[in-house]
DNA sequence: TTCTTGACTTGAACTCTGTCTATCGTAGGA
DNA sequence: TCCTACGATAGACAGAGTTCAAGTCAAGAA
């Protein structure tokens, strides 16, 4: 997420010390933060940034494609900055624990015209769900 | 769903009117219900039933295996009653009508052991995004 | 450098979705 | 018909996210 500053910067944003930290709070590989999670981080870095800041800059970032949003259970979304590679995502059905995975074959040729309904199909979501190591015991 | 009724009496459970409704509620094909939308429709075959008993029921219903419990987007989940037929989701982006759709392939064949990183890989949902014919004008 | 302005941030109230609990009602067996 | 354990109810509560009015400040202009 180096260079994200910068291509906000050239998409017209202005660089704020609020965005700043929750760039660089979302940062590294098989990161999947809640917006809750981002903010209490980045309030460490800077104790008065908001929830709705955080909301705002989280719904900003996926909207402009740099960070991607998750919602693999019923509960908070998770967002994912690895928004560059094309991935899936593989869950600990029993801890949550997610992982980003890189299948083999494109998911939307196995989608056939007869069950398109009609669709302008452009993306295909996978999610694997089984148990991890630690909970496999 | 007709038959729902005589496998939950079968299972144990007490038939009461209510649970008559939410079962006659969710039938047909390409279903997706969120709770609230249940108990909206519920109310008007029996007035008086509340949204606890709405999210009870669904809540059994989908440990059962009777129905899905399927979330697209972060918002409410939704309930397919299509449960004894596989299946995976197509969703509109713009106005998110959900279609169950039949892919060919096995998508759990297509994630390599070195990308499972030790989970004991036990299903995959696929979520199909794009726009709908009406949405696509 | 200082000024100006509109984009950004804040915090609190609010909405939406779902859960819990104490109390009341009733399905189905004796 | 009567009993009683299981189910239904209303309303309070909780978690996640949104909205809004008012205040602040990044960055271009002078």
């Amino acid at each position: 997420m180096s260079d994200l500053l910068a291509r906000l910067r050239g998409r017209g944003w202005r660089v704020t010390s609020q965005r700043r930290v929750v760039a660089e709070v979302l940062d590294g590989d098989h990161v999947h933060l809640t917006a809750d999670e981002v903010h209490a981080r980045a309030a460490q870095l800077l104790p008065e940034i908001s929830r709705a800041t955080v909301y705002n800059t989280l719904a900003e970032l996926a909207s402009l494609g740099e960070v991607l949003e998750v919602s693999t259970d019923g509960r908070a979304k998770r967002y994912d900055p690895n928004a560059h590679r094309p991935h899936q995502h593989l869950v600990c059905s029993n801890c949550g624990t997610i992982r980003d995975v890189h299948p083999t074959g494109d998911p939307l040729a196995d989608l056939p015209a007869e069950e398109r309904f009609g669709f302008t199909v452009s993306e295909a979501q996978i999610t694997y769900r089984g148990l991890c190591p630690s909970c496999n015991g």
